[in-house]
DNA sequence: CTCCATTGGTTTTATATTGCAACCACCCTT
DNA sequence: AAGGGTGGTTGCAATATAAAACCAATGGAG
C-alpha cells in the first residue's frame, strides 16, 4: 500500500513490522481491537476517519494477519475483524506507546485514562525489560548483536 | 507535520505520542539513535531516506523533544542529534517492536539480529506487563478505565 | 411485502506528503 | 583557491490521503 523503497529489506526486526503497523492509523484501529470493537462502523465512529481509509488500512492489517474477518457473531449477516494471535501479540507495544504516552502527554486529564489490573482494579507497573537472571534492564544495560 | 484531523484531540494516551512518533522513518531514526548514531550523515547511511525527509523528521523529533541538537562533541562545529530523556523513554516501545518482528518477521535470518543484555550477552527475556501485586498480566487482564 | 434507514463499503476528485535530484553553503584540507 | 565531505534546502513529479458522493445489501417498522 505504500511504496516501500529500502526498510523492507532492512533485516533489523524493528523495520519489518512498519509495513504493516508503521502508519499512523492501524495502531489505532488495533487499539479498538484489544478494547472491544470488531465491526467497521464501530472503528469508523469511534475514530472518526475517512471510510475508505478505514477500509484500506484494514485490508492491509488482514493481508499482514493481524486481523481476520469473521462472520458476524451475532446474527446479522455482516462481518467483524478479529485479532488474529499475532495481533494480539502487540499488545505489549500498545502498552508501551500508552505508558510512554501518559508520562509525557497528560497535561490536565492526569490520570483518568489508565490501564488497570481487571481484577483488582488497580493501575499496573510499567513495563519491564529483564536478563535472563531476572536482573531489570535499562537502554544501556543492552546491545544489538548481528547487526 | 501532517495535517491532523480527529486524533491530536483524542485523549487516549495512545494517540496523542502518534505525532511525535507515528510515521515510517521517525522510529527507525530513534532506534538507530539508541544504537549509537549522533550526526545527520550516520542516520542517512544507514537509512537511506532522501535528505529532506531525514531533515523534516529530525526537526520534527526535536520539536517533540525526543532529540535535542548539540554542538558535535568531537570538535567539529557540526551538530549532533542527541536522545532527551522523554526520547530514551522510548525504550520500551523500540524493545517491544523488536520482540513482535523477532517472532513474527523473522525468516531464515532467525536469530542473526538479537537484543542481548551487555553484561552476560545473552539474549533478553520478553517484556513483561505486571500487575502492582506482580503477577503477569495479559490483554485480557487489564481493563482501560475513564475512557 | 414495501418503504426507509443503517451498514459496509467503492469511486471520484482535490489536496497534502513523499522521494528523487539538483543545488547551495559551510568547513576542512591541501 | 580548489576540491571534497558534511549538512542541509528547494523544485518537481509521483504517490498517498481525506472528504464527499455514490451504491448495494441488509434489517426493521408498518
Amino acid at each position: 500500500m505504500v511504496k516501500r523503497t529500502s526498510h523492507k529489506d532492512d533485516p533489523c526486526p524493528v523495520a519489518r513490522p512498519l509495513d504493516a503497523i508503521g502508519d499512523w492509523w492501524s495502531l489505532l484501529i488495533i487499539r479498538d481491537a484489544f478494547e472491544g470493537s470488531r465491526r467497521f462502523g464501530e472503528f469508523q465512529r469511534s475514530l472518526g476517519l475517512a471510510k475508505n481509509i478505514l477500509s484500506t488500512r484494514l485490508r492491509n492489517l488482514v493481508a499482514h494477519e493481524i486481523f481476520t474477518v469473521e462472520p458476524c457473531a451475532d446474527g446479522s449477516a455482516y462481518n467483524e475483524y478479529v485479532l488474529t494471535d499475532k495481533g494480539r501479540g502487540l499488545f505489549p507495544l500498545l502498552v508501551a506507546l500508552r505508558q510512554w504516552g501518559e508520562e509525557y502527554y497528560s497535561d490536565s486529564y492526569q490520570g483518568t485514562v489508565q490501564l488497570v489490573d481487571r481484577e483488582t482494579g488497580r493501575p499496573v507497573r510499567r513495563l519491564e525489560l529483564r536478563s535472563d537472571d531476572g536482573r531489570l534492564l535499562g537502554p544501556d544495560d543492552t546491545v544489538v548483536v548481528g547487526h
